[in-house]
RNA sequence: GGGAAGAUGUCCGAGUGGCUAAAGGAGGCAGACUGUAAAUCUGUUAGCUUACGCUUACGAUGGUUCGAAUCCAUCUCUUCCCA
């Protein structure tokens, strides 16, 4: 490949913040390194928020460059004693191993763990845990300029809340995690989400005070949405990338239901179509922009669950929405023939969480069965019937399969 | 260690004895218009009930009162100021 990966990523705008550019420009140019991306394993999945630096370090292991992603286990070990809410929920050993298997499984669409420059999987408790208080604090802690901290920009928004010691540490540990990557497995560059630039910043000082050069880290945007807000949350929390906690369909439909605006940033920073395709495809006018949703959502879901799913997904929602059609593939909910009355079937497939949130939809004539609008809040469905098409609003179809 | 302020529905935030299932805003959902978009307008947004109404609910637990989000006591937590 005779692009570099500075030049790749260049290319899309995936760079938000770099330190050093012009020596890393040098340096994308003469060597192969490592490079990592932590991620935190409270959930067994992970979500959308955690795609686009993997999206970069895919582009990185194309480049020829070996990914390894760490998962911290060992900062996941220390309750959080903010206290906000619960105390974070402590992760057993094993959960972290289940996590790390179900990451690395999801990852693996894009990520490589084979081959010459194969990722790695690293959990960060194989050395935070052994360090001991005092060595730790005065072989890394002198380092580490509270005065200059403070002024970080991420301790600032703390600062009006209350800022726990914990919080300071954990700038330590994650510079820590570099420096071990750095020394043991010549990691030259950290990369993650914008919000965590002043920790990976750290990281890098640290690590330049120790050995005078060599670190780098590198910010990705965040998606946002027009409004500022951060994209891939739903009703339900956030977008996983897991189908068992986000159905297949359920994503499609997400990425298919984008605003015009988002388009652009889409297609650049989630899927790996050429440039040139994506200039197209955003620029296209008026209702012709929903072939680019299309496009952007089929993408997506291919990249995250593979062409088969995505392609059932793509035909599951033409059928619904452009043919009128019933499909196979559609969600689907199979109920008793108690569960007959609609405000019961309501609650039961999920539309509603309560009897008066079902009676304030029909009566706004949002719930349709067979495409004929329910008016009366006493409606049965007909018990001759094997299934029948439920239908709330013009977003959602569940196909009832009556038992 | 001393002092002050505060905790209200999904979130923000008004409310200082009955008119409060709780103003207003945001968000969500539905309807109209559309392109499965945005913007706009309308309705709706604790649970149960066809309905009258009932039951929960203003940090927790007790108390005062015919009646408490509102008053009192204790506790928990949060923030701020001083040391």
């Amino acid at each position: 490949m005779e692009n570099t990966i500075y030049d790749v990523l260049k290319s899309r705008d995936l760079i938000k913040q770099i330190t050093f550019e012009d020596e890393f420009k040098q340096l994308a140019k003469e060597e192969k390194f490592s490079l990592y991306l932590g991620i935190d394993p409270t959930a067994d999945s992970i979500h959308i928020g955690h795609f686009i630096p993997l999206m970069m370090m895919s582009y990185f292991q194309k480049c020829g460059h070996k990914p390894i992603i760490l998962i911290g286990g060992g900062t996941a070990l220390i309750g959080d004693p903010s206290g906000k809410t619960d105390m974070r929920k402590m992760l057993t050993q094993k959960d972290i191993e289940n996590n790390v298997e179900s990451i690395k499984k999801q990852v693996s669409r894009f990520i490589s763990f084979e081959g010459e420059n194969a990722a790695i999987i690293v959990n960060n408790a194989d050395w935070i845990l052994k360090q001991n208080y005092i060595e730790f604090i005065s072989k890394i802690g002198v380092h580490f300029n509270v005065n200059r901290m403070l002024s970080a920009e991420c301790f600032k928004q703390r600062m009006e809340n209350g800022l726990t010691f914990f919080e300071m540490n954990y700038m330590l540990m994650q510079s820590y995690d570099f420096l071990h990557l750095f020394e043991n497995e010549n990691c030259r560059v950290e990369i993650g989400g914008d919000d965590q630039w002043s920790n990976m910043l750290a990281g890098v000082d640290l690590i330049r005070k120790l050995h005078k050069s060599g670190s780098f880290c590198l910010t990705c945007p965040l998606l946002l949405n027009s409004e500022g807000k951060k994209m891939g949350k739903t009703v339900n929390g956030a977008l996983w990338l897991s189908k068992e906690k986000t159905s297949v369909y359920d994503f499609y439909q997400y990425w298919r239901n984008i605003e015009d605006s988002e388009v652009y940033n889409v297609l650049r920073m989630l899927t790996f179509l050429p440039m040139d395709e994506v200039n197209r495809l955003s620029n296209l006018d008026g209702s012709k922009i929903n072939e680019a949703k299309k496009i952007v959502a089929y993408e997506i879901t291919k990249l995250i669950h593979g062409e088969e799913e995505a392609l059932i997904a793509k035909n599951t929602s033409e059928e619904l929405f452009e043919n009128s059609n019933i499909s196979d593939t559609m969600p689907t909910v199979i109920v008793d023939k108690e569960d007959l009355n609609i405000l019961d079937l309501l609650i039961k497939c999920d539309i509603t969480s309560s009897k008066s949130q079902g009676k304030v939809l029909i009566n706004q004539g949002g719930i349709l069965i067979d495409d004929n609008k329910i008016t009366d809040i006493n409606y049965n469905i007909d018990i001759s019937k094997k299934e029948v098409i439920l239908k709330k609003g013009k977003k959602v179809f569940i196909k009832i399969i009556i038992k």
